[in-house]
DNA sequence: ATTATTTTCTAACGCTCGGTAGGTCGTACG
DNA sequence: CGTACGACCTACCGAGCGTTAGAAAATAAT
């Protein structure tokens, strides 16, 4: 260490007066979500991106390195919401359906808020490098093992049916949540938290036991 | 009329001998279906498919006209599926839970047993032709409407919760049903007929009534 | 007004793709 | 044996792709 950033140090000045790249990159990240959600990453062409922000495709390289950068900022943006709901899991109190209903209300906010990015995470991610799909897999399996813990001890309080696989439950209360992209269009009537919250409740109610049972 | 098929019902003989054509279709139909899935339409080239069933690419147009051809049979597959589910919905007798759990069934487990043909039908739908995709989604909306209408007749029986929204609650339920594809291996333990099973029960439990509420 | 800097454009590159044309090889049939 | 056809291959085309380099234009600093 040392010599490292040093071409990055230098004249650390504060970026003052809104620079014109900045709204441009804000501009090139919606337009690239909404391309990557209409038509799929590999049949949007940098032409089709330059035409929806008024540019020339050559002139993207000024903002970004390369059409991968792009699928990357997208998905990293769902990947560190994912991360912090898991963390963020344990920290919260109540019984485990509480705490279940809350975690899949968050979720579902953010599906319905950022379906653009939410579709393009999960339809695009076999096209990532092998290193950060892993990295992303292995966030969705802590996050899918911490919602069947709360299953479980949600069994174990008498709050759930017993009967439930806790597996096959958590991947039915994700495909609720997880479909939202599939037919959330922002004119509708419902705002992302109506929704969401219709919805973490008509999941949980999925996990409840049937009190006529017999 | 007339004339019409005037060309296609020359020398109708029957095509005894099992033709190779016939058993490299069926290869790569299968293997366009994987490859899809796995990789997406735009990223598979016809080389990707020639090689996975051990052919040249040019040799591929022996069978297929293009390659959009290969789309559009795996998609139809699925969409003749969902005709003839709905058709079929009002045939079936039972109360509206009994019936829409028997569709959710059906759904659920031709959506496990060709999770391949599924993710297809669901990530590529932009791809095909406008008029195509028209189709599709006036198939998809009948679909629809038929489940609301279960739900509609289950919440006037006092079967479902009254005050569900009966849009989102089958959003909801297909949501649980159509994200098989995501999750779904055929080297797993369970059967596509066992989480058919479950999921359709945990989807018809997610409409139920709580009858502790208050 | 002159110079620097940021932003955009033009023009081209190498490459891969879907698709086409014509040939080759084996097999079955007359 | 020969010929007809089914199955496959080789070689190529034109188009569109992502990407680069360098000039031009716009904007800001001196």
């Amino acid at each position: 260490m040392g010599h490292v950033s040093e071409t990055s140090r230098e004249w650390p000045r504060p970026k003052i007066r809104p620079r014109k790249a900045e709204v441009r990159n804000d501009q090139i990240f919606e337009a690239a979500a909404r391309l990557f959600y209409e038509k799929g990453y590999a049949a949007t062409s940098l032409q089709d991106l330059a035409g929806a922000v008024g540019l020339k495709k050559g002139s993207l390289y000024y903002y970004i390195d390369s059409k991968k950068d792009l699928l990357f900022a997208i998905t990293d943006y769902a990947h560190r919401f994912f991360v912090e709901l898991t963390e963020n899991a344990k920290a919260e109190g109540g019984t485990p359906l509480q705490t279940l209903e809350r975690m899949l209300f968050q979720h579902a906010r953010f599906a319905a808020e950022h379906f653009h990015v939410t579709a393009a995470f999960y339809n695009e991610r076999p096209t990532l490098s092998d290193a950060y799909q892993e990295r992303i897999v292995a966030t969705r399996d802590a996050y899918e093992a911490s919602l069947r813990r709360l299953v479980r001890s949600g069994q174990e309080a008498g709050e759930f049916a017993a009967d439930l696989d806790s597996r096959l439950a958590v991947f039915g209360v994700l495909g609720m949540i997880n479909w939202i992209h599939q037919w959330y269009r922002p004119e509708g009537t419902l705002s992302p938290s109506e929704i969401a919250t219709a919805l973490s409740r008509q999941a949980v109610r999925s996990l409840m036991p049937r009190t006529d049972a017999g």
